[in-house]
RNA sequence: GGGUAGGUAGCGAAGCGGUCAAACGCACCAGACUGUAAAUCUGUCGACAUAUGUCUUCGGAGGUUCGAAUCCUCCCCUACCCA
């Protein structure tokens, strides 16, 4: 194996990085796998109850990917087990519990999608079921007496909810420790995480000192700022952007956030590429448009094909600028010859109730044929000839009588 | 085990016998404006019907009332304090 010098990795694993504790460890830890020519394993936890990556994932696997490219060893670990238990960062809401096989499920899925920026061929993946399930009561004990509860409190999250009176429950507590036996099972060299990350990664240090195994380096890369601005990204806050979305709605998502977000997507998002990256606050300062265009073609090109995000663009630019219908839309067909609108929206699944389609309507949100209707009222007179509605800003559909294809 | 304060719509938070489908803020959705956005302004924001209507909601189950989110009983849950 054949790695580049000590300053060439070092240059790219701390770039980004928010924290890495520490740089000299890091540095004997290259130093020594360029003299044995062992790589470094880095360890990667995975969350399986949330099985939708979204960007803000994709930061923290992107680093991980690099760690490839240097020739390190990745090692997905999938948290069946701790799934079991429910995460308890962040949200006081306790997670529900994963069954064994929905967790495994989950994790082979979250694989599948992370493979979209790891090299999946050489990419360790493994279930922490697989040790910790064989613990026992007494082995959790003797473990869970390493750590005291005013050390559990320094934890940001445990800390505030602490004081704010949330509620906290004990096995909330066993989950660093859970984690950080991974660390100790594993005995890898690096683990990363994001910064809310950052004490479980020292717990799983601490341990493995404790074990007699040479502790790892903990790496915390930033949380990425969801697409409205101001809080992370996170699918149930609704502002994120899934590796699963579609080209089209990734593009027009990615093409809402605000300016400001721009030089950081692109710093986050995107593969390094020598001199890009500088130019950018420039570009967005001469031309904001066209720099956030190119970045979320830039984007949806990690996740789909070049070509797919010069479509998704031109879908963008025909919908939302000129206000078009798309080419490809979805046509439903009725039986009967007259039908009202606000049914037909609900149909389609454009409005999750017959009063939330009238709201649309009454919003002056819906059009039938360009024309905008906001009579709640409106009856539909279909034939076989489609008319196309436009239920808000994207939401295209064709209504078509099919009486005549009976016959 | 004892005491105190609480559990209200996606979240935060008012209401404390009728005028409550429930103020207000945030988020979401839509409209205007724009660069596509942000900011700003406006509307909507339980469901069904739509001219003033009906139904299901205020931790859960009962009860008192013509009438309850609001009063009573029991239960469940949370925080804090005392043991």
């Amino acid at each position: 194996m054949h790695f580049p010098t000590l300053q060439e990795q070092l240059d790219i694993i701390v770039n980004n990085t928010v924290e890495v504790l520490n740089v000299e460890e890091l540095e004997k830890k290259i130093l020594k796998s360029l003299k044995t020519g062992v790589p470094l394993r880095v360890k990667l936890g995975a969350d399986p109850s949330r099985p939708d990556l979204h960007l803000g994932h994709s930061v923290v696997l992107r680093k991980l990917r690099e760690f490839q490219d240097l020739g390190h060893e990745a090692i997905l670990i999938i948290g069946d087990f701790t799934a079991m238990i429910g995460d308890p960062s962040g949200k006081s809401k306790t997670r529900p519990q994963l069954s064994a096989e929905e967790a495994r499920e989950n994790g082979q899925s979250y694989f599948d999608q992370a493979s979209k920026i790891l090299d999946a061929d050489r990419t360790t993946i493994c279930y922490n079921a697989d040790w910790l399930g064989k613990m026992s009561f007494s082995d959790v004990i003797r473990l869970s007496s390493h750590y005291t509860v005013a050390r559990m409190l320094e934890r940001d999250d445990f800390e505030k909810r602490y004081r704010s009176g949330e509620p906290i429950s004990i096995h909330e507590f066993l989950y660093p420790l859970a984690q950080g036996m991974d660390s100790v099972h594993l005995k890898n060299d690096i683990e990363l995480g994001g910064t809310d990350q950052k004490f479980n990664l020292l717990v799983g240090r601490d341990l493995q000192r404790e074990h007699g195994i040479e502790p790892q380096v903990c790496i915390t890369m930033p949380l990425l700022v969801g697409t409205s601005g101001g809080e992370k990204m996170s699918k149930s806050l609704g502002n994120a952007i899934c590796f699963n979305d579609p080209p089209e709605e990734m593009y027009g998502r990615m093409l809402s956030i605000p300016d400001t977000l721009i030089e950081l997507y692109w710093k986050l998002l995107l593969p390094q590429k020598a001199g890009n990256a500088e130019s950018v606050s420039e570009q967005v300062a001469s031309a904001p448009r066209e720099t956030k265009r190119r970045l979320a073609r830039e984007v949806v090109a990690q996740y789909y094909t070049a070509e797919d995000a010069e479509k998704a663009q031109e879908h963008f630019d025909r919908v939302i600028v000129q206000k078009q219908a798309p080419e490809d839309i979805p046509t439903i067909e009725c039986e009967a010859a007259e039908a009202p609108l606000f049914q037909l929206i609900v149909e389609a699944g454009a409005a999750t109730s017959n009063t939330a389609a009238r709201q649309l309507i009454a919003n002056n949100a819906v059009q039938i044929d360009g024309t905008t209707c906001s009579d709640i009222h409106h009856v539909v007179i279909l034939d076989e000839n489609p008319k196309t509605i436009k239920a808000g800003k994207r939401k295209f559909f064709k209504v078509a009588s099919r009486k005549k294809h009976f016959e």
